[in-house]
RNA sequence: AGAUCCGUAGCUCAGCCUGGUUAGAGCACUACACUGAUAAUGUAGGGGUCACCAGUUCAAAUCUGGUCGGGUCUACCA
C-alpha cells in the first residue's frame, strides 16, 4: 500500500476523469454503491425515457446531473436507490424520421414498403443512438441502470399497457367518441399536434370573411328584441313605419374566415358577460332596413362614429356614411336559448337529417360560451361542431348535432345545392378553380343575409407535407375519460412537492384544472396498438388484458368461426404484439360474430406514463390471484416514486401522463417530488437549435472541460428551473476558481503531508485541544455541512454548491491555508503540526464528500488519495461512504464571528497599508482598535495573534471609550425602532442625526434618552441605535460598518531592520525555488558587504538562519558569480549554495 | 389568447419569501501589492434611476396592481 498521498503535476479534470471512470468500471462502482444498500430504506427514482433515435444534446446533460446528484445524495444517506434505465421508443419522431430516410409518406407505407418491413425499420432506427447515449451517460459520470432497461418496443411492456388499458375499460374509463382533429384533406390523414408544430405550417394567408345575418325567429325567447324595437319606433318622432307586409327583422351578426362551414352551421355564441347591442341600421349591399346584434365593444369595427343616429329616414343607395343608432342594450347571457332561422338551407341540412344524424338536437340556436372574445368579429361565433374544437364541446353540451357537409377530400357532399361536389380550398390545384367562399358569400349577399364580406389576412395551419390548409375535421378517437376524476387528480397534486412550486400551483395545477379528456388516438404504424377488438357493427366490443387472453381468444375464435382464421397464431399464439400481426388477429364476440381490432395506435405518451408498472412488467400469478398490483417486483417497494426530475416541457407530457395513469387507476400519485428544470440556452439566450448552428456538443465539452466542471457549472450558475444561459466561459471560471483552487489546497497538504510522513495514524487530537483557527475553520465546516444538507434536503443543488464553494474559496483555501502555511512547514512533528494535519484532512475529505454528488470524478479522485494513505474508510469509493452529518458541539457561533472580525480587519489594516504605501513585509508597530464594548474586546483579544501575524503588527492596542478621543456615530435601528415609532421615525431619524458626541455618551451611560418629538416624549433605548465609531483624531483610520481600526505608521530603526531582514529573506527563498533546491535542502549564503544592510542583516541573524535553512551567514566580498539581488533599495550580491 | 418563469454593474448571478436608509459577489477592465499553494492571491478604482408606471407604507429592489421586453408550455379560435 501506498504511503505517500499522490501528488499531481498540473490540474487536468478530464485525464483524472478517465481514471476513476477505469476505477469504477473495474470495481463495479455503481452496482455496489446499491448492493451495500442492500436492506436499506428505498428512495425510489423513475428514469424518465429518452427516446435515442436523435443524438444527445447539451440540454440531456443537465437534467441527468439534476437526477444523478440527487440519486447519490440519497445513496450516501444510506438510501437504497435502484435506476432503472429505459427507452422510449415509440411515435411520431421516430416514424418520421424514417419515412425520411426512406424517402416515403405516410400513404406509402401499405403500398410501397409493407407495414412489416417499415416497423422493422422503426424498430432498427429507434435505438441507433444508443451507444451515443450510453456513452454519454458513462461519461458524463450518471449512474442509471443500462444493463437492464426498460424498453417500450418489449412485448412485456406492450402488454403491461394493455393489462391497463383494460383497467380503463372495464371501468368506463375509456370510450369511442368523435373528435375534432386537424386534418389534410389533400394528403388526407389527420394530423398530430407535432406535425402541426412543425416550423413553417402557420402561414399567413388571406381568405374571404364574410360577416353575416341570421334572422331570429319572433317567439317569447326573442321578445325583448322585438319590444325594444317598437318602443324605439314608437318614440321616434318620425319613426320608419313598419309596414305591414315588411314586418321589422332582427339579425345576429356573425363573422367567420372560412364561409364553406356556413351550410353546415347549427348554432351561434355568445359570450354570457360580454355587452350586446341592438343596433338599428341598413344593409350596406342591398340598401335594406335592418337591425342586428353585435357586441357593443365591437360596434366601431362595423359603423362608423359620425354615423351614429345618423339620418335613418333618408337613407338611399347612395348614401356614403351608414347611419345607425343603438336601441337597446343586453348581456350575452340574456340571448342564450334564442332561435333563429337556418341560413343556407339544403336538403341535407334539414332538421330531419340533422335529427337523423343526432336524436333529439335542437339546431339553430344561441348558446352561451367562455372562449368569445370581443378581439375580432362581432362577439357572436358562427358555430359548426365539425370544423372547431370548441364549436363542437359548446355544441355538444347544447345538444345541437353536428353536420359535416364535407367529406374527407375536402368536397362539399351531395345534396348541398350549387356547392355540391365543390372544393372548399383548393386542394387538387385546379386550374380553373374558383373559390366556393366567395360564391358563398355573394350568395349571401344576394339574400340580404351579408354583411360585411372582405379578404381577410389571418396566421392559419398547413400540412407540412402538401402545403395546403388543414381544416379541422370530426374522427373517430378512442378517449381517456381523465375529466372524471378531475377533482382526484387536482387534490392529488396538492400532496406533491414541485420545485419550482410555481410550476406545480401554476403550470400544472391549471392545466388539471381545464383538462379535456385524453385523446389517446393515432393513426400511424408504429407504436402499441389499442387492444380493443369490436364487431362491424361496433354492439360488441372485447378489450384484451393480456398475452395469454389474447391467445386464448385467438384459439376460441378459430373454433368458432373455423376456416383460415387466425391460423398462424395458433401454434405459438401470438410473437409481436405490434401491427401488423395483431391487425391479422380475428375473435369472435359472445353473439359468434367475428370482432376486428380498431385500427389505432395509442399516443406514445401513454407508453412512458405508464412505466412504473411496464418497466417491471405483467405478473401472471398475481394476475389470476387478483392482487390489484399484478406486476412484478420489485413494484411494491418502488412505487411511487420518491423523486423525478425532468425539463419543464414535460409538466404537460411525462408528468401528466404518469399522474393522470396512477390517480385514474390506482387513486395515487405517481412520484412524490418532482423537479423540472429549465431550458439550456446558448450565450446569448437564444434557444440552442441545428438551424442556429448554435448547439453545444456534450462530448467536446466534457473532453476539454470535464465532466465534474461541467456538472458544476451547470448546477451552480442557475438554479436548474431558471433558463441556463450556457457560457463555456462559465466552465472554465469553475474549473480555475473551484476545482483550481480545490486542487491547490490538496496538493499544498499532500506535498508536506508527504514530507512529514503524516498518515492520520497518531489519535485524533480533540478539536477542543486544537488551536483557535483550528477550531474555527471546523466550526465553519460543520455550519456548511448543516447548510448544505439543509439545500439538498430541499433540492436546492444550486445553494449547495454555491455555499460548497465559498467555503472552499474564502474559508478553507484564503484564510485557513494561508494563515496555517508556516504550521506545515516549519517546526517539528508534533501536537500543533499534526492539529494542522488533521485539521486539513479533515477539511478536505468532508467537503470531498459534500461535492460529491455534484462532482463525482474529482471528488473520489482526492478521497481515494486521502483513503489510500489514511485508510479511514475500507470502503473504495467516495460514493460508498455517508454523507458528512453536521456536528452541532463544534459549531461555536462567536468563534465564527471573532474570526471575521479578525478578516474584516486585516483587510482594514491592508487597504491602510495600501495607502501609505507600507509593504506588508515591513513590520508596524501597532494598530489602535475602538472598542465599543467588552464582548467586542473580548473577541478581539482572542483573534490578536492572527490579526498581528497576518498584517505584521507587534501590537493591537484597544480604545476603551474615552471621551472625545474617538469620535462615534449614532444611526437608528430601523427595524427595532420602526415598529415602535411608525410615522415619527423620520423625525426621530432626524434628530438623532443631529446628536452631538455628548448626546451619544450620554445615551451609552444612562443606557436611554428622552427625545421631544412634535411636542411628544418619545423614549430611545440604547439596543435601538447603533453606534459605531468612525474616526480617531489625528490617525489615518479605515472603517467598515462598526469596525474602525487605526495604524501607527512610525517606522523606528529597529523596524526598519527586521524589515530589511524579512525582504532578505524572501529574495533568498526566490533564489531557492529558482535553483529548484528541496524545500527541506540545507543551504550556505555568501553575502556581499554592504555598510547599511549588514547591520539589519547581523541583527536578526538567527531569524533569517531559521526561515532559509541555513547555518550562517558569511559576509565577505564577491568578485564574480553572486546573484543580485535588492532590498529595500539596496542592490547586494549573495551566493546560495546547496549543502552537501 | 391563456398559464408560467425571468428582467439588479459590460457579462453570470445573490438579495425579494419575512420591507429598514451606503444594493452585494464573481468574471472582465485599470493600478498597486504579495509570493516556499504561484496557470494562485490581496487591496483599491471605475461601473446601477434594481425594466417601466402607479399604489400601500414613516420607509419599496423587496409587498400589490398594471405596462413593456424575453423564454417556455398549452391553445389556435369565429
Amino acid at each position: 500500500m501506498s504511503v505517500k498521498y499522490r501528488e499531481y503535476s498540473g490540474l487536468n479534470l478530464p485525464s483524472i476523469e478517465q481514471e476513476i471512470l477505469a476505477k469504477w468500471n473495474e470495481q463495479q462502482a455503481f452496482e455496489k454503491s446499491v448492493s451495500l444498500r442492500d436492506g436499506a430504506e428505498s428512495f425510489v427514482f423513475y428514469e424518465g425515457p429518452p427516446s435515442a433515435n436523435g443524438m444527445p444534446g447539451i440540454h440531456h446533460v443537465i437534467s441527468r446531473t439534476l437526477k444523478d446528484l440527487v440519486c447519490r445524495y440519497k445513496t450516501m444517506q444510506g438510501f437504497q436507490v435502484k435506476r432503472k434505465g429505459g427507452w422510449d421508443t415509440h411515435g411520431l419522431p421516430v416514424e418520421l424520421g424514417v419515412e425520411k430516410e426512406l424517402g416515403i409518406t405516410k400513404e406509402d407505407i401499405g403500398k410501397k414498403i409493407s407495414v412489416e418491413e417499415y416497423n422493422q425499420k422503426c424498430r432498427e432506427a429507434v435505438l441507433r443512438f444508443k451507444d451515443k447515449w450510453d456513452d454519454l451517460t458513462r461519461k458524463m459520470g450518471y449512474w442509471v441502470d443500462l444493463n437492464d432497461p426498460y424498453i417500450t418496443f418489449k412485448n412485456e411492456y406492450i402488454e403491461t399497457l394493455w393489462y391497463l388499458l383494460k383497467q380503463l375499460y372495464n371501468r368506463g374509463l375509456l370510450y369511442k367518441s368523435v373528435s375534432i382533429q386537424p386534418y389534410s384533406p389533400a394528403a388526407g390523414t389527420g394530423l398530430s399536434s407535432h406535425e402541426l408544430n412543425q416550423p413553417g405550417t402557420y402561414k399567413d394567408v388571406k381568405d374571404t370573411s364574410a360577416t353575416v345575418l341570421f334572422k331570429a325567429l319572433h317567439n317569447e325567447k326573442s321578445i325583448f328584441l322585438f319590444e325594444a324595437l317598437s318602443k324605439a319606433v314608437a318614440s321616434a318622432p318620425t319613426g320608419i313605419e313598419p309596414a305591414e307586409t315588411e314586418p321589422a327583422e332582427v339579425f345576429l351578426m356573425a363573422w367567420t374566415t372560412t364561409p364553406w362551414t356556413l351550410p353546415s352551421n347549427l348554432g351561434l355564441t355568445v359570450g354570457g358577460n360580454i355587452d350586446y347591442a341592438l343596433v338599428q341600421t341598413f344593409n350596406p349591399y342591398t340598401h335594406l332596413p335592418v337591425n342586428v346584434v353585435i357586441a357593443k365593444a365591437l360596434i366601431s369595427k362595423y359603423f362608423k362614429a359620425e354615423g351614429e343616429n345618423g339620418d335613418l329616414e333618408n337613407y338611399t343607395a347612395e348614401t356614403k356614411l351608414l347611419p345607425w343608432k343603438t336601441l337597446a342594450e343586453f348581456k350575452g347571457s340574456q340571448l342564450d336559448g334564442l332561435e333563429y332561422e337556418q341560413l343556407l338551407p339544403f336538403e341535407s341540412n334539414s332538421l330531419e337529417k340533422i335529427q337523423e344524424i343526432t336524436p333529439g338536437a335542437t339546431p339553430f340556436k344561441v348558446m352561451v360560451g367562455d372562449f368569445v372574445t370581443t378581439e375580432d368579429g362581432t362577439g357572436i361565433v358562427h358555430t359548426a361542431p365539425a370544423f372547431g374544437a370548441d364549436d363542437y364541446k359548446v355544441g355538444k353540451k347544447n345538444n345541437i348535432g353536428i353536420l359535416t357537409l364535407v367529406d374527407r377530400e375536402g368536397k362539399f357532399i351531395e345534396g348541398t345545392g350549387e356547392f355540391s361536389g365543390r372544393y372548399v380550398k383548393d386542394y387538387k390545384d385546379e386550374k380553373d378553380y374558383v373559390d366556393v367562399n366567395v360564391d358563398i358569400s355573394v350568395k349571401l349577399k344576394k339574400e340580404n343575409r351579408a354583411f360585411k364580406v372582405e379578404k381577410y389576412e389571418h396566421n392559419y395551419p398547413h400540412c407540412w407535407r402538401t402545403d395546403k390548409p388543414v381544416l379541422y375535421y370530426p374522427l373517430d378517437a378512442w378517449f381517456i375519460k381523465t375529466t372524471a376524476l378531475r377533482d382526484r387528480m387536482v387534490e392529488l397534486n396538492k400532496t406533491i412537492h414541485w420545485k419550482p412550486k410555481s410550476t406545480g400551483e401554476g403550470r400544472f395545477g391549471n392545466w388539471l384544472e381545464n383538462m379535456v379528456d385524453w385523446n389517446l388516438s393515432r393513426s400511424r404504424f408504429w407504436g402499441t396498438p389499442l387492444p380493443i377488438w369490436s364487431t362491424e357493427d361496433g354492439a360488441d366490443m372485447k378489450c384484451i388484458g393480456s398475452v395469454e387472453e389474447l391467445n386464448t381468444e385467438i384459439k376460441k375464435a378459430s373454433e368458432v368461426l373455423g376456416g383460415d382464421v387466425n391460423k398462424h397464431y395458433l401454434h405459438d399464439g401470438i410473437l409481436d404484439l405490434h401491427k401488423p400481426y395483431v391487425d391479422e388477429v380475428v375473435l369472435v364476440s359472445d353473439s359468434g360474430k367475428p370482432m376486428h381490432r380498431e385500427p389505432d395506435l395509442i399516443d406514445v405518451w401513454f407508453d412512458s406514463g405508464a412505466m412504473p408498472y411496464a418497466q417491471w412488467g405483467l405478473n401472471y400469478e398475481k394476475l389470476k390471484a387478483g392482487d390489484p398490483h399484478p406486476f412484478n417486483q420489485p413494484f411494491d417497494t418502488n412505487f411511487p416514486a420518491s423523486f423525478i426530475c425532468e425539463g419543464v416541457d414535460q409538466t404537460r407530457g411525462w408528468f401528466y401522463t404518469l399522474h393522470a395513469i396512477a390517480a385514474l387507476l390506482f387513486d395515487s400519485v405517481a412520484f412524490k417530488t418532482v423537479v423540472s428544470n429549465g431550458l439550456v440556452l446558448d450565450k446569448n439566450g437564444n434557444k440552442m437549435s441545428k438551424r442556429l448552428g448554435n448547439v453545444v456538443d456534450p462530448f467536446a465539452t466534457i473532453e476539454t472541460f470535464g465532466a465534474d466542471a461541467t456538472r458544476w457549472y451547470l448546477i451552480t450558475n442557475a438554479s436548474p428551473w431558471d433558463n441556463l444561459k450556457f457560457d463555456i466561459d462559465g466552465i472554465k471560471e469553475v474549473q480555475r476558481k473551484f476545482f483550481g483552487t480545490l486542487y491547490n489546497t490538496y496538493q499544498f497538504f499532500a506535498l508536506y503531508a508527504n514530507v512529514d510522513g503524516f498518515t492520520y495514524s497518531e489519535a485524533k487530537i480533540p478539536v477542543a485541544e486544537r488551536p483557535e483557527i483550528d477550531r474555527w475553520i471546523i466550526s465553519s465546516l460543520n455550519t456548511l455541512v448543516k447548510d448544505v444538507t439543509r439545500a439538498m434536503d430541499d433540492y436546492e443543488p444550486t445553494q449547495a454548491g454555491r455555499l460548497i464553494e465559498d467555503f472552499v474559496d474564502e474559508h478553507l483555501s484564503n484564510w485557513y491555508v494561508r494563515l496555517c502555511r508556516r504550521r506545515f512547514w516549519k517546526g517539528e512533528y508534533e501536537a500543533d503540526k499534526i492539529a494542522a494535519y488533521q485539521t486539513l484532512f479533515e477539511c478536505l475529505e468532508t467537503v470531498v464528500r459534500l461535492m460529491a454528488p455534484v462532482a463525482p470524478f474529482f471528488s473520489d479522485a482526492v478521497f481515494r488519495n486521502l483513503n489510500e494513505v489514511a485508510s479511514r474508510y475500507n470502503l473504495q469509493s467516495v460514493h460508498h461512504v455517508l454523507f458528512p452529518e453536521a456536528d452541532e458541539t463544534l459549531i461555536d457561533q462567536q468563534l465564527e464571528e471573532r474570526m471575521q472580525l479578525a478578516q474584516d480587519i486585516s483587510s482594514l489594516i491592508l487597504s491602510l497599508r495600501k495607502k501609505v504605501n507600507i509593504k506588508v513585509r515591513q513590520p508596524l508597530h501597532k494598530v489602535l482598535i475602538p472598542v465599543l464594548n467588552p464582548a467586542m474586546k473580548a473577541q478581539l483579544e482572542k483573534v490578536e495573534e492572527l490579526i498581528k501575524s497576518e498584517v505584521n503588527i507587534k501590537e493591537v492596542e484597544y480604545l476603551v471609550d474615552t471621551e472625545g478621543f474617538i469620535k462615534k456615530k449614532i444611526k437608528p435601528n430601523f427595524v427595532a425602532l420602526g415598529k415602535k415609532l411608525g410615522a415619527k421615525m423620520k423625525a426621530v431619524s432626524g434628530a438623532l442625526a443631529a446628536f452631538t458626541q455628548e448626546n451619544i455618551s450620554e445615551l451609552e451611560r444612562n443606557g436611554a434618552v428622552e427625545l421631544d418629538i412634535d411636542g411628544e416624549k418619545v423614549s430611545i433605548l440604547l439596543n435601538e441605535v447603533d453606534i459605531s465609531s468612525e474616526d480617531i483624531p489625528g490617525w489615518t483610520v479605515a472603517n467598515k460598518g462598526a469596525l474602525t481600526v487605526a495604524l501607527d505608521i512610525t517606522i523606528t530603526e529597529d523596524l526598519k531592520q527586521e524589515g530589511d531582514a524579512r525582504e532578505f529573506v524572501n529574495r533568498v527563498q526566490k533564489i531557492r525555488k529558482d535553483s529548484d533546491f528541496d524545500v527541506t535542502d540545507r543551504i550556505t549564503v555568501q553575502i556581499d558587504t554592504n555598510p547599511t544592510l549588514k547591520n539589519s542583516l547581523t541583527t536578526y541573524k538567527d531569524y533569517i538562519c531559521a526561515e532559509i535553512l541555513a547555518d550562517a551567514l558569511e559576509f565577505s566580498p564577491i568578485s564574480a558569480g553572486g546573484t543580485e539581488i535588492e532590498v529595500n533599495e539596496h542592490k547586494l550580491y549573495t551566493i546560495v549554495t546547496k549543502k552537501g
